[in-house]
RNA sequence: GGGCUUGUAGCUCAGGUGGUUAGAGCGCUACACUGAUAAUGUAGAGGUCCGUGGUUCGAGUCCACGCAGGCCCA
């Protein structure tokens, strides 16, 4: 059997077909997993994708590098199951329905029943599978299609179930509130959608204050206090929503915001004061005066007191500075009669103000109520949120009525200021309605906002944010009480203000574990690593208690069934829990039947579980708490769902967890690697998953994000049908690391199409050729000895182990990328571009000898390796090379070495492990029963064998690439065909062990270069002029700052110098008038230039050619000339590489006819040519165009 | 606004622990080669290494502050 030839150029996308087709024929997929049955699992998880839209190209790319490492894993022996999975709930399906039904949320319920619009969703979530499925097997990502987990099922329901019960158990479920909007005049609960409706943010003016907090004179604020000349000190704070005030609890500073102390006057009071605001923001509250024009600057007032003063405006250095008029100077002079001057005494970052302690605004002695964890309110806290773009820079923080206010007081242990209701309930100050509780003091049960329909045009309405403006004043507790106007939300139904209130949610209290959700992270391997520690570790020290709540219908219901007064509840865990509470209820007369008492099919849904009534302890009906949960809890809870643990399957669960590797987008952070990690802790105080990729966005070409709308959006199924799927698998991977954002561009795969699998095919394509016309069949045993392989083979082989090595190494480490760049240029720059080509005579040359056939063992082990090696990337291109190399070898007699089952022994001159690559009979190839199945993906890969790695040769084979191109860059500049042979090469050495070194592949280097020999010039030799160049690095930690000036001297060596440092090693010279010795270390020696020669030189490189010739080196030349016109004419005329020929020559030229004399053997052993003749006639024939001639010839093939 | 991240040739990207002349591929130009040929070789053009300061004898590399793009969060 013959290895399979191709016509160029290879289709690729129908390679990728082809190898499909075979895979499915075969199950390669299912035996790459079964073959592995008792060997250590590597365990991946497969983060589940929603099927209701079409992949993106995006896919493609994370789907890759999931592949990989699969792949990679399985090929070093590993059993690695892929269970898939698909996301099916959430709110973007829910949205997705109701546009397409034309439907809001309202309307849930009452034009469509629950029931109908879930089965709508349940539908829409899967309308893309089949795409996606076909999208999975086309780009060759295997995982299992067969027997996915599906997140809608029951039994992955009633899993997410058992874990919420156990977290329920361990105490770390409850319910507390979030902040949202939400509509008093209405009584309900607005959610982001509804507040995005045209028209509900607008322009309103409300009453704003700046209140002054009052400071706590203790260590901390002591240096606010030395500044204070025994003034009382406030903290300054704006609120466009006075009504919070009383519910202050804390006051929260930009930690790298300046704030400037400022002493000054009470403007309602005229009481002295010293004040703290933002630095930026000192000119928005103090006048600077000039009062004289003079452009000195005094702060006089406070700005507000300016108000309608009639001040005209000018400027001065750059400034705007408002002059003010002379008659108003006496409202700027206080009772007393002094001027308000006012001044900056000080200077603080906030983050040197954190933890100072301020008198409470409202207090209990003023009739406010005393509330819960009151000692550890009132402080001022850091927040990330604070800016200097309005107010004062300091932020007042309710955290009753600011979804950041109470964000930033969980996290700095601020409690919210809460009241006890009638039913002893804790409550917020403001009720549902919209009004104050009655315990407010003076402001009891007062609206916060019209809700109640006042004419609030009305002379006599005074709204609750006046009227604690004016208590404020009154106490001189606000510096500037203004009417605002601002946007602001509204209800879309009732036109009233929207609040931001505290509204009941269930909470996983994940800050519960945040110490160990820390340490825990700091054990997994993040790629890249910065994602882990900074993103992903910064959330996690920001943590706050996890909101499992969504108001919506399509999803994992909340099972917790609540009494109507909350104070008895239950957490269902099971169904069959579910079944034994109904049979209660229903004996307990609070339900009629059990719907599940026959056995029905259990869906545990809403609208279904919402009408299921349990029946509590003490006899009282109970509800089902309403919400839906958070659907990252389902894709967190795949771990365990996916096997409908812990209902069933512990060993299958333990087997499978914790993940060895996961990847999805970097954008999951927050989402999947952050559920997934949360209740891994929790639920086993263990890490969800050891290494994690996070890769980055897939871009248009241009930085673009894809988008439909853009029209620049990459359809991941042409591009592979284009492409094929390996071109593009391995631009993704090899053209930026995955974690990288990465711009996609068509030409890139284009590229990478002919330069890496062009290259690739067109090397099997040689070997392929030849390796059939001599009929070259691979053995397992009796090669060619690793001491009887030429200089070429040994290197091209050591480079190959090499390459195992570094790409073993990289795939371990998770970079892909770079794994893929070291194989791209193995091939194309070692294995095509210096072995082949310089090997190329010893494959078409002759019968088949020893030392053909070492080139072809060494080229087909070179090819199969690759083959291995790529496969995790390109997996159809590895299969191809691989199936194409091994195909012939598998057909041949069985080994009669290889006895043990399973592991064929291998020759000792090799060492590979078991399963061999080189004949395709992976370990698992073996399926019982069944023939030897040739896949690559079965296969073990290969072991560096690091005997064979010879760094020397690597070293001297690298100089002869150097040496030839630098010889080549001479022929050019003296325009010396590379055809004209030259006699010699001359190069300077400066020690024996380069000399050596060349010598080794001098052979090489003059066969690539077509020169006779090379010539070694060394000290000896007299000629060499030697230069020097500082080793700046070594002489810098030496000499330091006296470096430039010892560079100079070195540079001015002399050759004397140069000669006496070499031979005594060290020299004494003077810089700088100080004496100093050097060592050789200290410079570096080179021979850069040769008298009367033309040099080429690259770094220590250095090559002169002479470019002498000769009557020999002339015909020689000429006869060359002659095989290429030949060998040309050869192919012009069709004839197969095989044919041989007779050649007649036109007698005409005198010098031809001289080198045919003297070189004939050579070209007739070249052109295969039985006879070359001259006549002095040639009829019929071509003309052989040479550059000074022509001449006629006739060629004909020797039938004999 | 905060966190993370990216910024090097026209394009895509390399550039351990700081070392003076910053590289590769593609593309472009010229020449050569012609039994791997839609390949290959040699040469050339092409750089404020995002900016500004700082540390240092020396910064693409370290630090600070910015600018621009991206993601996530607000």
């Amino acid at each position: 059997m013959k290895y399979p030839e191709y016509k160029q150029p290879l289709n690729y996308g129908q390679v990728g077909e082809d190898i499909l087709a075979w895979w499915k024929e075969h199950g390669i997929f299912e035996k790459s997993v079964s073959s592995r049955e008792g060997q250590p699992t590597f365990v991946f998880y497969e983060g589940p994708p929603s099927a209701n839209g079409a992949p993106g190209i995006h896919h493609v790319m994370a789907r890759t590098v999931k592949d990989i490492f699969c792949r990679y894993q399985t090929l070093l022996g590993k059993q690695v199951p892929r269970k898939g999975g698909w996301d099916t709930h959430g709110l973007p399906i829910e949205l997705q329905v109701e546009k397409e039904l034309g439907i809001t949320k309202e309307d849930i319920g009452k034009k469509i029943t629950v029931e109908e619009y879930n089965q709508r969703c349940r539908e829409t979530v899967m309308r893309f599978k089949a795409q996606w499925d076909d999208l999975t097997e086309k780009m060759g990502y295997w995982v299992d299609l067969d027997d996915p987990y599906v997140t809608f099922e029951p039994e992955y329901i009633e899993s997410c179930w058992a874990l919420l019960k156990k977290l329920y158990d361990k105490g770390l479920l409850y319910k507390g509130y979030t902040i949202q909007p939400y509509s008093p005049a209405a009584g309900t609960g607005l959610s982001s959608h509804e507040l995005n409706q045209p028209g509900t943010y607008r322009d309103v003016k409300d009453t704003t204050i700046v209140a002054e907090f009052e400071v706590k004179r203790d260590e901390k604020s002591e240096k606010l206090f030395v500044l204070a000349d025994g003034l009382p000190v406030f903290i300054t704070a704006w609120t466009t929503t006075p009504w919070t005030l009383p519910a202050n609890t804390g006051l929260a500073v930009g930690k790298n915001i300046r704030y400037a102390v400022v002493r000054t006057f009470n403007p309602y009071t005229y009481e002295p004061q010293v004040l703290v605001l933002a630095k930026d923001l000192v000119r928005r509250y103090f006048l600077y005066l000039d009062i004289e024009g003079t452009g000195n600057e005094i702060g006089v007032g406070s700005g507000h007191l300016m108000i309608g003063a009639e001040t005209s405006k000018h400027e001065v250095n750059g400034s705007v500075v408002e002059t003010l008029n002379q008659e108003f100077r006496k409202a700027l002079v206080g009772k007393d009669g002094k001027v308000l001057h006012w001044s900056v005494v000080g200077e603080f970052t906030g983050a040197e103000l954190v933890g100072i302690s301020y008198e409470r605004l409202f207090g209990s002695e003023d009739g406010f109520p005393t509330f819960e964890g009151e000692e550890r309110a009132f402080r001022v806290i850091p927040g990330d949120f604070v800016t200097t773009e309005d107010g004062t820079g300091i932020v007042h923080i309710s955290p009753t009525f600011g979804a950041d206010d109470f964000r930033v007081a969980q996290q700095n242990d601020i409690p919210a200021l809460m009241v006890m209701d009638d039913q002893g309930k804790l409550s917020p100050i403001v009720d549902r309605t919209g009004r104050y509780v009655a315990q407010m003091g003076e402001f009891g049960s007062r609206w916060v906002k019209n809700y109640d329909g006042h004419d609030d045009t009305a002379a006599d309405y005074r709204t609750l944010d006046v009227d604690i403006s004016v208590r404020l004043k009154e106490r001189s507790r606000a510096f500037k009480v203004e009417k605002y106007e601002h946007t602001y939300p509204h209800c879309w139904r009732t036109d009233k203000p929207v609040l931001y209130y505290p509204l009941d949610s269930w909470f996983i209290k994940t800050t519960a574990v945040k110490d160990r959700l820390i340490e825990l992270n700091k054990t997994i391997n993040w790629k890249p690593e910065s994602t882990g520690s900074g993103r992903f570790g910064n959330w996690l020290e920001n943590l706050v208690d996890w909101n499992l709540s969504r108001s919506r219908y399509w999803g994992t219901p909340l099972p917790i069934w609540r009494t109507q007064d909350g104070t008895e509840e239950l957490c269902i865990g099971s169904i069959e829990q579910l079944k034994t509470e109904i049979d209660k209820a229903v004996a307990a007369e609070v339900m009629t039947h059990n719907p599940y008492a026959n056995g029905e099919k259990v869906d545990l849904h809403r609208p279904y579980v919402d009408d299921i009534f349990l029946v509590s302890p003490s006899g009282l009906p109970m509800y089902r708490e309403t919400d839906l949960i958070d659907v990252w809890f389902d894709s967190g809870a795949m771990p365990y769902a996916q096997w409908h643990y812990p209902i069933e399957n512990g060993e299958k669960f333990q087997k499978n967890f914790p993940a060895d590797f996961i990847a999805e987008g970097v954008d999951q952070t927050r989402g999947w690697f952050f559920t997934l990690h949360a209740l891994a802790v929790m639920l086993e105080d263990s890490v969800a998953f050891k290494n994690v990729m996070a890769n980055g966005l897939v871009l248009a070409k241009d930085g673009q994000k894809m988008s439909k709308r853009l029209g620049n959006a990459v359809d991941p199924f042409a591009t592979i049908k284009q492409f094929g799927p390996d071109a593009t698998r391995w631009y993704l991977i090899a053209n930026a690391p995955p974690w990288d954002n990465l711009k996609f561009d068509p030409a890139g795969v284009t590229e990478v199409q002919r330069r890496f699998f062009g290259t690739l095919f067109n090397t099997y394509s040689f070997y392929a050729l030849y390796a059939n016309l001599d009929e070259f069949q691979t053995r397992e045993f009796d090669r060619i000895s690793q001491s009887d392989l030429s200089e070429l083979d040994r290197w091209i082989l050591s480079k190959l182990q090499s390459l195992i090595v570094e790409v073993r190494g990289h795939l371990d480490g998770y970079d892909p990328t770079k794994a893929a760049r070291a194989i791209q240029d193995f091939v194309t720059d070692q294995l095509s571009n210096w072995y082949v080509r310089l090997s190329r005579r010893r494959f078409w040359k002759g019968e088949l000898t020893a030392d053909k056939r070492a080139a072809y063992e060494t080229l087909q082990e070179c090819l199969v390796v690759v083959a291995q090696l790529m496969s995790p990337i390109a997996p159809f291109f590895g299969e191809w090379l691989y199936k194409n190399m091994t195909a012939q070898a598998s057909t041949s007699p069985p080994d009669p070495l290889s006895k043990k089952e399973g592991a064929p022994d291998m020759p000792q001159n090799l060492n590979f492990t078991a399963g061999s690559p080189l004949l395709g009979r992976g370990a698992g190839g073996e399926v019982a029963g069944t023939a030897p199945v040739a896949s690559v993906h079965l296969t073990l890969l290969v072991e560096a064998d690091t005997a064979r790695i010879d760094a020397k040769l690597e070293e001297r084979m690298e100089l002869a690439q150097r040496i030839s191109s630098l010889a080549h860059s001479l022929r050019k500049k003296s325009v010396l065909k590379v055809r004209q042979p030259l006699q010699r090469i001359l190069v300077p050495v400066l020690n024996d062990s380069t000399k050596e070194q060349v010598g080794f592949v001098e052979d090489l280097i003059c066969a690539e270069i077509n020169v006779k020999h090379i010539e070694f010039l060394d000290d000896e030799s007299g000629v060499l002029v030697k230069s020097v160049k500082p080793n700046f690095k070594r002489l810098g930690q030496q000499y330091g700052p006296r470096l430039k000036a010892v560079g100079a001297r070195i540079q001015q060596m002399t050759a004397a110098e140069i000669s006496k440092l070499e031979k005594e090693g060290s020299l004494a010279v003077e810089v700088d008038g100080q004496p100093i010795t050097l060592a050789p270390d200290d410079v570096e020696i080179r021979t850069d230039d040769l008298p009367g020669w033309l040099v080429a030189t690259d770094g220590p490189l250095t090559v002169a050619l002479d470019v002498t010739l000769t009557d020999e080196l002339r015909q020689e030349g000429l006869a060359r000339e002659l095989v290429n016109r030949l060998q040309n004419l050869r192919k012009d005329s069709g004839l197969e590489v095989q044919d041989k020929i007779r050649v007649t020559l036109a007698d005409q030229q005198p010098e031809l006819t001289a080198a045919v004399a003297a070189f004939g053997d050579y070209i007739r052993s070249e052109t295969q040519a039985l006879a070359l003749t001259f006549a002095a006639d040639v009829k019929g024939g071509s003309v052989l165009e040479f550059d000074d001639y022509s001449v006629p010839v006739h060629l004909e093939v020797a039938t004999a």
